[in-house]
DNA sequence: AATGAATGAGGCTTCATTCAT
DNA sequence: GATGAATGAAGCCTCATTCAT
């Protein structure tokens, strides 16, 4: 983790030297004030048809103030985008260190990703799905330095990766391919995102956690 | 000659009578060279970022050319994505009408999904994504009238439900839900392809492709 | 008069020394078939919001054709101007020359200006509303040297003064500044075609033709 | 500093209740100036080849600044025809306040409209020549919702019949039909300054104006 | 530090005119 | 002669970014 969030709140010095913190640190709560209105209206127009002055107005502040946290639009994009998986990664972390069994943490997995995820935080659905569709148009331009999608995929891939490795081990789960497996898992639940995403009435996220849990479990246990 | 087609039923007929020499140039085919054109620059740099000026110039014509073929740039963009869905579900139909076999059926359904597509024509897949991205970008404006990404996947869902009912019908596989499980399958395929589309080098298709549709059966077959 | 429409149909040779007439004649006819349908078209869409194209569907005959007959867009105007104005000056000098009442002669140019040119001819004073802004609007371009409105207001100034200088001679007029009154009898025609071309259903031209003339010859009579 | 406007209620106060510096101008002011600077253009170029760069220019400013307080094109005209129409209207207004007798009023009408103002404010006439062309050809579009010719005329055709039935009720006119008088007297008017935009050395406008006047009380006087 | 007025590069689209057939 | 496909200059407008206050 490149640690976007949680990073260098470096302690300034004025000109007499001595030390000042304050300053520094309400930066970093406006700048994160100015990410959180970001993804307000990323979430509701999208990355693309999103203004300088949506997210202004939104943040509460004048537009030119933007530019006191952020280099570019861009920038905020890409911190965004950084912001939400941070989260993901995290509230997932938290997750599947609360059991020791692999098809328990495969279940709370897809749970969390699918069904939670979507109850409690709609809305950051559509972000990731516009977020991840603008990493995929970004892929070879200068966002490249800033949003590592294929960092943070490869992470989630690990994650899960180890899962199943401690799976095969304890005799639970057959000897599968982890990597690719765990390639496939963390697809189903983009995919299944995405056909939500277009159509939130038609997909039944709770029969489909379920079924795709079911068909997991059945497919790879010994 | 930049690459007029040029035919054989071009001979019109004034209202006199006379003969007259209209320009050799079939409009449908021409439009679809523009088309083609188009899709080439969108898989280069994606959608938002292509300008008219580009598809012009990689079509080999002027910019107001284009005009003459399509109303505007989302006319052409709409028609490009539905070009590449007739594609690949006409490509879908044919193959899976070679057997009767549910189990083949999906065999095939995955392999030519992932493996066979991206090998033969991996640019469709940038584009795919590309498409994809925008089609959820746009979900809630006019292109909405042009795109309808929410009944292109219902027919996919239909298809592969189909397949689905028909082995269970068979006794081939168990009794799940076919709603469901076909948007599980789409959801796989979709996931990888953007797993790929992000990394090309560490997705290995083929080994996904065949541990997913391992998996897969394992997870439903009776 | 410039002679502009009644002009050169000059005589032509071919290559062998014959005359050759007819084909000229036959390039006359279709001009003056294209400046109709323009005609028809301006006073439809005004001249501004004519395009090419809606002349040549209106001629029946294909975009490239005008070509052969007009140098530009702006020709084509300025020779429907001319058109215009020949016409209307044409029947105006029939209509007086009828009589040799001058109080005769100014009863019928305001009848004949308003009441019956509206009725039988109400398209045309929509155009040359049009022709006569857009005549204004382009006083100081290129078009100058082909729609002259100046001679046309000074020939038409010439006919009245004339009528008017008769009437005083003939001791019917008291001694006005003909000249001045040429200049407002064209005035008040001018303003209320104006006026009924914004509405032409508050304008009752009846009523106003015939207010007119009376307040004239009370204004003008010895 | 390109013409800022500068006053003293500028001062603003964000959410915090800090000051803050806004800009110092009011946009209001600064709406006019480009205002004024747009009529310039349009009286010298004519409403439709004026171009925004033409306007922004003559403002001294960016182009794209214009639309900080136009929406386009279509609204800056509207804006700069109805403030020419107020200040004509209003300057009628007074000046026939000024006397309660009906033939003084109808003088200074036809002065103020004609001499006075062709003298005092040359560049106006042309402005309004060129409003007034481009309001007829718009009569049947967009911009009839913001520029309202038919509106206009009412008006004034209701100030002069008031002037007229006033005359007749106090025995100085004779009993004419008031609202077809009005429309004529305003035909005349603008009959007059459309001969004096086509060409200004030709039209007396001190001759016209006194025998319009003369002709006209000699017409309706009881 | 905060602001929003100002800006101009850049994009889409229109349409008069050209020209190969 | 007739045609309409092709064109690109030109125009309107958007919006990220700058910068004076």
């Amino acid at each position: 983790m490149k640690g976007y969030i949680i990073n260098d709140r470096r302690v300034g010095h004025n000109k007499k030297g001595f030390k000042v913190a304050p300053k520094i640190v309400d930066k970093q709560v406006k700048k994160t004030e100015i990410l959180h209105a970001a993804m307000q209206v990323f979430s509701q127009k999208g990355v693309v048809k999103t203004k300088m002055i949506d997210v202004a107005k939104a943040a509460g502040i004048g537009k030119g103030t933007i530019y006191e946290y952020f280099r570019s639009k861009e920038e905020i994009f890409a911190e965004a985008f950084n912001l939400m998986f941070f989260h993901i990664e995290t509230q997932l972390a938290d997750l599947i260190s609360g059991t020791d069994n692999p098809t328990e943490k495969l279940h709370k997995l897809i749970e969390v990703s699918l069904k939670e995820f979507l109850e409690h935080s709609g809305d950051m659905a559509s972000i990731m799905m516009d977020f991840w569709a603008e990493g995929i148009r970004n892929k070879d331009t200068d966002v490249i330095n800033l949003i590592n999608l294929e960092q943070i995929y490869s992470e989630f891939r690990l994650i899960i990766a180890d899962i199943l490795s401690d799976g095969i081990n304890k005799g639970v789960f057959r000897n599968i391919d982890v990597q690719s497996m765990a390639a496939i898992i963390i697809a189903v639940i983009d995919g299944v995102l995405l056909q939500w995403t277009i159509n939130k009435n038609i997909i039944d996220i709770n029969k489909i956690s379920e079924v795709m849990f079911d068909t997991l479990i059945n497919g790879i246990r010994l």
